[in-house]
RNA sequence: CGGGGCGUAGCUCAGCCUGGCAGAGCGCUGCGUUUGGGACGCAGAGGCCCGCAGUUCGAAUCUGCGCGCCCCGACCA
């Protein structure tokens, strides 16, 4: 490609709207354009580089023995309430009707629809085991946009499924995907912390997300310094710090006038925040029902209510807290709640850590009022006592109960998950074994988001000057810049040889031909971030070299102008090479040992 | 969906408080000088000041209602 020619230029100035480093550079490179909230147009350089992206992960899928398929983003919003996620994913679906106002969807996903293309095409179980890929766009209505490409409404996903006769067969489909996903994380050059996950509403048992960490990260994943432990604090587990032991005294009250803070109240008391019970009021909408129900969540007062861990605990539901009224509804006293006396139909459910610990201080119900020595069991009985807490830096492994956790943001860039059953179920799916009897097939799905992939890469590798790409998903492999041939014709023409040259050796190319001083070149050059720099001048012309400056390296070094083509062959070679090794290196980095 | 911020040239932003000619830098076009790390001069093009309705002799500016975008939270196969 002669830049003279290349569509999109590249900005002096940061956009306005850039959030991260890596957004406002793709956006200054003339990478991406953003149409409306969540919805990015890619210009030629963007598209070069998803290009790439989607390339290598067909590549580790079709090695793992996945087969490529497409499927329409256009779906019949049936398929949605078989399975009965139309009402689970709720707004987020995108919705639509044709002309005859017949009820579609943009998927979100292709979970049901594989589903119902497996059901019309596999009848034996030799048919199985069986995995199927797409790598197209996925449509979904985010209650927020954000982050550049991180979490946008448009994007573009690689999702997998595979269908195997038994659960074993089904942890031999998962291991392959993991193993693949580890190959293609590392061959972007994007480092990735594999993690215990929450399965969430697309159902199943036994996830795991791969996490790229980074300080703007939506998610929070903890991880033990002494063995291979982490997770997703949405599903962590975790020792809690042991109790105050003391033999269950008698219940008495103790006047805490404005005192409505665990905090406030163990300073008050002069107590720990571990002898405290907390309590936190929602409103739940259960798996299957429209009517919210009342739930009290009772942990320690050490310990914070782990949301997705009681939602299920209640076996599935949608939370969000008690407003004002309802609390007083239910006869509930904010900052004074007490688990003693909890009236139905409110539903009561505690931590594992409040039915170990004894002689707590709890509210009386009453304002500023707190009950002393409450012990479950004795004085009260939770519905469902259940890990509801969520894991925190400090507290011990449950792994290897040595360990201590340490924790860290990060973007979820790919989740594999073992299915099972659910959507075989649920669509009525089955295949005839070797008895002849019906076999319901096992699933497992596998999705990777191609644009976080790109943001992740842009933001690891880049400097004050730009990006500087993995050799992998780079645009172009060299960019040659050309200093002055407008007036020298044949250090021209021999740029032009070069040019050539290269691409019969099977390079992709940018050559910068414009008619810019050369400043604005090497800038361009190094916002752009291809990984070689080649610089042909009238001055190397006359000496008979080239300069070739690596971009995530050092200084140019000149190599004589008849090995230039080869040179740049063997550094790209490089590069690539290096790069199975680079992205296991910065976790290491990161996390002080090789998770694994 | 709560809270906050912002909509003026392709981009980054002044101007708004205190109503009175629509501006700067970058980018873009032409000419000339320049040419190894974002040059300089001259001459230009480019605007429904987010929209609608008010107030006013007069609105980018004041008021109301919308819409859009960003951030925090909620949410997030």
């Amino acid at each position: 490609m002669r830049m003279s020619r290349m569509f999109g230029r590249t900005l002096r100035e940061m956009p306005g709207d850039a959030e991260t480093p890596s957004h406002a550079l793709l956006l200054r490179g003339g990478y991406i354009d953003q149409l409306m909230s969540g919805v990015y147009s890619f210009l030629p350089l963007g598209q070069r580089v998803k290009l790439k992206v989607e390339q290598v992960i067909r590549e580790e899928m079709d090695r793992a023995g996945a087969q490529e398929v497409h499927l329409p983003a256009l779906q019949p919003i049936e398929l949605w309430e078989q399975t009965g996620r139309k009402a689970q994913m709720g707004d987020v679906l995108f919705q639509l009707s044709d002309r005859r106002e017949r009820g579609m969807a943009l998927g979100p996903t292709h979970e049901e629809v594989i589903t119902r293309l497996f059901k019309d095409h596999a009848f034996s179980y030799r048919d199985l085991p069986v995995t199927l890929y797409q790598i197209q766009t996925k449509f979904r209505d985010e209650a927020r946009p954000r982050g550049g490409l991180v979490r946008v409404r448009e994007f573009t996903m690689k999702d997998a499924y595979s269908f195997d006769a038994d659960d074993d067969g089904l942890d031999a489909s998962y291991a392959a995907m993991f193993e693949a996903y580890r190959r293609i994380f590392a061959r972007c050059g994007v480092p990735t912390l594999p993690v215990e996950a929450d399965s969430g509403a697309i159902g199943g048992k036994g996830s795991q997300e791969f996490i790229f960490p980074t300080e703007t990260g939506e998610d929070t994943v903890v991880f033990c310094n002494r063995c291979t432990y982490a997770a997703n604090t949405e599903k962590a587990a975790f020792v809690r710090p042991a109790a105050i032991v003391s033999a269950p005294a008698a219940i008495e009250e103790v006047e805490t006038p404005g005192v409505t803070s665990i905090t406030a109240l163990a300073t008050f008391l002069g107590i720990e925040a571990k002898q405290t019970a907390k309590a936190v009021f929602y409103m739940a909408t259960l798996k299957g029902q429209r009517s919210g129900v009342p739930v009290f969540a009772v942990v320690r007062g050490d310990l914070e209510v782990n949301e997705i861990k009681l939602a299920n605990a209640l076996g599935g539901a949608e939370l969000r807290p008690m407003v004002d009224a309802e609390v007083a509804e239910y006869g509930l006293v904010a900052g004074y709640a007490s688990p003693i006396g909890v009236l139905a139909p409110v539903r009561v459910i505690a931590d594992t850590s409040v039915a170990e610990s004894p002689n707590l201080v709890a509210g009386a119900n009453r304002a500023g009022w707190h009950l002393r020595n409450v012990n479950h069991d004795r004085d009260w009985q939770a519905e469902v006592v259940a890990d509801i807490a969520t894991a925190q830096v400090g507290h011990r492994c449950a792994q290897c109960e040595q360990g201590t956790l340490g924790s860290t943001r990060g973007i979820e860039m790919g989740h594999v998950f073992r299915l099972q059953y659910v959507y075989t179920t649920s669509m009525d799916v089955s295949v005839q074994d070797a008895q002849g009897t019906q076999l319901k097939p096992t699933m497992g799905c596998y999705g990777i988001g191609v644009e976080r992939i790109i943001a992740a890469a842009a933001e690891v590798h880049r400097d004050d000057a730009g990006l500087a790409w993995p050799a992998s998903i780079a645009p172009y492999d060299v960019h040659m810049v050309g200093i002055g041939l407008d007036r020298d014709e044949a250090a021209r023409a021999d740029a032009d040889a070069l040019y050539d040259a290269l691409h019969e050796a099977g390079l992709e190319v940018i050559f910068d031909d414009r008619d810019e001083r050369p400043g604005v070149k090497f800038n361009d050059a190094d916002l752009i971030g291809v990984p070689l720099r080649l610089t042909v001048s009238s001055r190397n012309h006359a000496a008979g070299i080239v300069e070739l400056k690596v971009r995530d390296g050092g200084e140019a070094s000149s190599v004589a102008r008849a090995e230039a083509v080869a040179a740049v062959v063997a550094h790209r070679q490089t590069l690539l090479d290096s790069l199975t090794t680079e992205a296991a290196e910065i976790a290491a980095r990161q996390f002080g040992s090789d998770q694994g």
